[in-house]
DNA sequence: GTCTATAGAAGGATAGAC
DNA sequence: GTCTATCCTTCTATAGAC
């Protein structure tokens, strides 16, 4: 037999999207082959060069497609220009919070598989990962020039605050002592600190 | 020819390391052949095999070294028991960012490759990550209790802050802006702010 | 749209010469 | 202690049948 009764491409390059994010995040790009995604897909290897022209693209796509969601999200509710910068910045960080937890598998992807990425792509996505990095930068220093935040180092902050929110996927199981609504209230609190009192503010 | 000129199995086994720990950071375990270990050595891909079994226990013994290394370092300037959790904390921030810069590779492998030990392997080094985590932790647990900090959950902040120390390595280059002395003390700022005002303490 | 089959390259690991 | 040669497996990607 050639074509499985009740196949659809549709479903198949969604299932692929998924079974790839899935296995990419759990084991690595690299130790995954497509063998192992096609059967994951419950198809054989060959048919996903339907799909993606090759393994690399696959990886790429999965990130390229992450960020435009990540960007996108968060301009869809972004704060108003003139608000608060601490309103501004909770904000972010429960943004940040329930993206991440909502898709873990991505976010990891973003985070742990940029050295796998071509040169090329490499490029593309971290256009955008700085982007986003940015978002949160301005938001420092806005606070920093209204004197209600008191960084030394609005960059380095920048770099702090978003690797200490994503290391929350480093441990985070969805099934333990902690709730998405405690968790946003830890990490607040933690934020608020380093904020509003993160520096002598020497330089800036 | 069989055996090299000059050559020596203590400084072979040295360079298997080295570039093994090299290429692991760089590009991935996963990734990262024998064949190409062997050659950033210098010897044929076979030779590698006098210095380990295989290449899974290579990256363990990557792993394993660096975590004795971590624990061993730590203990050897650990502050006395007895001194104020301000102190405490800093000289945690500034030994874990030191010794981070100077090691960036092998942090790198040990934040990175973990999902890529085998199942033994990988609860051994669990253990040492837990045991480091674990400083971090009662330095924090005695800043609360003293009423010196102000932190809601202790385990969440000593991942959070372990994050966003490591995050460090994601972007230093040893060639920009920042020398290690100012990166230390912008970090020193951030972490204080966190510990001091790190929540309304309504939990612990 | 998916299958089977396979080309062609590369991988981990071993054997035996020197 | 290292080399060459090679076994065997696995991989990505393609070709052609259905």
């Amino acid at each position: 037999m050639a074509r499985k009764t009740g196949s659809n491409g549709k479903k198949t390059a969604r299932e692929l999207r998924i079974a790839a994010t899935r296995l990419f995040a759990k084991y690595g790009y690299a130790a995954v082959s497509m063998r192992q995604i096609a059967s994951e897909v419950g198809v054989q290897a060959g048919a996903l060069y339907l799909y993606t022209p090759d393994k690399q693209t696959l990886l790429y796509q999965i990130m390229d497609r992450h960020m435009d969601d990540l960007l996108e999200a968060w301009r869809a509710q972004a704060p108003s220009a003139d608000g608060d910068p601490i309103m501004k910045i909770e904000q972010f960080v429960r943004f940040h919070i329930r993206f991440h937890l909502n898709r873990g598998d991505e976010i990891f992807i973003a985070y742990m598989e940029l050295r796998n990425l071509s040169e090329d792509n490499f490029k593309l996505i971290e256009r955008k990962r700085r982007e986003y990095e940015r978002l949160l930068g301005v938001i420092l220093e806005e606070g920093n020039i209204s004197g209600r935040f008191a960084l030394c180092d609005t960059k380095l902050s920048s770099y702090a605050i978003i690797a200490m929110l994503t290391g929350v996927s480093t441990w985070y199981k969805g099934d333990g002592r902690l709730d998405l609504a405690k968790i946003e209230e830890i990490y607040l609190c933690m934020v608020r600190g380093l904020v509003l009192n993160g520096g002598s503010k020497t330089q800036s």
